[in-house]
DNA sequence: CAGTGTTTTTTCGAGGCTCGAAAAAATAGG
DNA sequence: CCTATTTTTTCGAGCCTCGAAAAAACACTG
């Protein structure tokens, strides 16, 4: 339950909190640390000294700032790119990409391979993951010892803890746990994370004056998945990744979904789900298995020519969309939106229903303030989510290590 | 942004962590405490001497515990009901309940009062509130210096910080500020917040065993409301208090609800609304102001002996309830259930439509493993919440008072 | 009823951590 | 070259927690 700290939790933490702000970048000089943190400027001082002698940190060149200031010039520390790397494997639809980063963030080898992933046997798709990553352990380039994690992004549903794959729409296997094969395989400790948690890390990392606390992320894809941050923290749910916007229900026995139920909102919002309306095939017909990103754009461009099907099929997307939010923003209240994906390419098509939506529902009051973006490749987007997430790792557990995570510290309902 | 520990939040933490050790009960001896907090004895020698000597805690009769074994017996550790006293507010619709507590969680005094508060000015229902606060405290039998916290409890939306009523069903005021009105009226802190949200921290407390990280208390009255439990958290929105589970949308453009839109959950499963079904009344009918508990329970008569109109009323709510909770379970998976108010009486009623919904939802899957409860009178809950919510705030920001709250330590989303 | 064994609680010195103040370092301006 | 200014490091003080050992409080035994 509630667990107190000790002495040593003290250290460890200040430590990874002066990683942390090194890694949110500009070269913070120590000054700058101390004053963020609230920590005393010899604490900051002790500690990053301790954190350059041991590798993690290194001083930036003096002047590197530009203007020049009357006093003692600030040093800025950065990360030691050389200090560990981390793998991303992320695992889409006939897709399987590899990337090596190293400490500082910056992609140094990466692999990409086609897969048919619907047909293949569970055996066949790990063996292609262990394959892969083998392949790039085994690059001369590389110092496998410095490899300290392995993050998998994979399209689906994982587990809380992040072990393992318990369904995915890009495979007909189902638990499959890649954390631990990886690990098993390699000895690096490894997470398997949903592609748009990760999405939502990363976008916090690229911008994060837009999406800071509170954020939605939204893969307009074949199908619909969400990552969402909230106070800060990404949102999961008690089991599983939780956050499946795409199946809440929109309309109660309504379109047929590709998970087999009924009225789901990827059941009108979904690539599929879009095709078929378009080309008017009736609500019960059987989701196509996959509409290519090029159909999807014939499909807007011809809708953006000539008001018939293909138009009323993006206004009944953006309809379930738009009461899918409404329902959201019941519970969680409004809050940015990033639409990702390549429907997020025709959100023109999308916007107006999905507003007038909205603005039916409890999070209509404000419903002209809400405010989306578009990002239409939602592939960089996860690899950067678990790269940053491999990468934070190293940093609290293994460059700030001591008592093993003491989870619940404090929790406290009332 | 992220704060690091400061040396003088250790044992402000640790004190914290040994008093809401021994509030969970169960009159903790310093080795339990030691265990559980993985603390060492000296630590928790030291933090318990302090708190019993500035009158804090206690230490209980020894012997008390029955059974002896062999070495010296360990003395339990209580809280001092002198230590300090709260008082909770719960406003409710025309009823308005006032009580005071001690420390150790035992209501020494209690007032209520019928009011009109559907019709009073803004003027009059502040000024109810501080009057009835004001006498409690002209009690000769309360010393006021000891009360530390007041909670407000109300029906409707609060703002996060739980300073601020937002809406009311119970009034048409908006906006009323009661926790800084009683702050400034009689200098003491204080705190609104949310009635579903009491609820779920009251059922947190009395029963720790079924509600303990995750679940979910849903209110089943004039309106519908929620309080949600996650990761031991009290789940809140970004800027209310949020989880308006009653208006999510259940069907779009349907049944009028309350708030004046259309479709929400609760404009099929309020009490307006399962009396308005049962009266066959149609959807577009206005909501009426208020049906009585008496009239509910009469309906539900009714409804049990007879398959008219008023069963499949009560039908219609449970579907709404189970898409409503499916969707809801599709972004936070399954949790245990408390239905709370005078429908969750009616929950036979309710229950078939409610998992047969489910099961056609995401959450379906489990469909029935998800378990209920019922608990038909949410006043009591409410003020138990209330009372457990100032209470832990007088523990912790009171009793271990430090650095004030640094929000956001550690928080990292990557 | 005194001695022994057992368990809980307290005591005490050691080791770590952060802090504030002061010193040292590094630069611009005159 | 000297001074003002700002950053960074050094150093002693003050807490806090820990482990080990001592003290306390009881049950059991003969």
């Amino acid at each position: 339950m509630s667990v107190g700290i000790r002495h040593d939790d003290l250290r460890r933490r200040n430590r990874a909190m002066v990683i942390g702000a090194v890694r949110r970048g500009g070269q913070p000089s120590r000054t700058e640390i101390a004053a963020t943190t609230g920590l005393s400027h010899s604490t900051i001082s002790a500690i990053s000294a301790d954190l350059i002698a041991e590798g993690i940190l290194t001083e930036g060149k003096p002047n590197e700032a530009g203007l020049l200031k009357r006093g003692r010039p600030q040093v800025g520390l950065g990360l030691n790119p050389k200090a560990a790397t981390v793998m991303t494997v992320v695992l889409s639809l006939n897709f399987l990409s590899v990337a090596v980063i190293d400490y500082a963030g910056q992609v140094v080898a990466e692999e990409q391979r086609r897969l048919d992933t619907l047909t293949m046997s569970r055996e066949a798709l790990i063996g292609e993951c262990t394959a892969i990553v083998r392949r790039r352990l085994e690059d001369p380039d590389l110092d496998v010892r410095s490899v300290a994690r392995i993050a998998l992004g994979i399209q689906g549903i994982t587990d809380t803890k992040a072990r393992a794959m318990l369904w995915s729409p890009i495979t007909p296997q189902t638990d499959i746990a890649f954390a631990d094969i990886l690990e098993a395989e390699f000895g690096i400790p490894a997470t398997m994370e949903n592609d748009c948690n990760m999405m939502a890390v990363a976008l916090r990392w690229r911008d994060p004056e837009r999406y800071r606390d509170d954020f939605i992320a939204i893969l307009l894809s074949h199908g619909i998945g969400m990552g969402l941050v909230l106070k800060g923290e990404l949102f999961t749910g008690t089991h599983s990744s939780g956050g499946e916007f795409g199946h809440m229900i929109h309309r109660p026995g309504g379109a047929l979904c590709r998970c087999g139920r009924r009225g789901c909102v990827e059941a009108y919002a979904g690539n599929y789900a879009i095709w078929r309306n378009a080309r008017q095939l009736g609500e019960d017909t059987e989701p196509a298995a996959d509409v290519s990103d090029a159909q999807m754009r014939t499909l807007a461009a011809t809708a953006r020519e000539n008001d018939g099907p293909e138009r009323e099929a993006y206004r009944k997307a953006g309809e379930a969309l738009g009461y899918g939010l409404g329902s959201l923003f019941a519970l969680i209240d409004p809050a940015p939106v990033a639409m990702v994906g390549v429907s997020a390419a025709a959100f023109d098509l999308i916007e107006p229903a999905l507003r007038e939506a909205i603005a039916q529902t409890a999070g209509g009051q404000h419903s002209k303030s809400i405010s989306f973006d578009t990002e239409p490749n939602e592939l960089p987007l996860i690899r950067e989510g678990c790269a940053m997430r491999a990468l934070t790792f190293v940093d609290q557990e293994i460059f700030a290590p001591g008592v093993q995570a003491r989870a619940g510290a404090g929790k406290n309902v009332a």
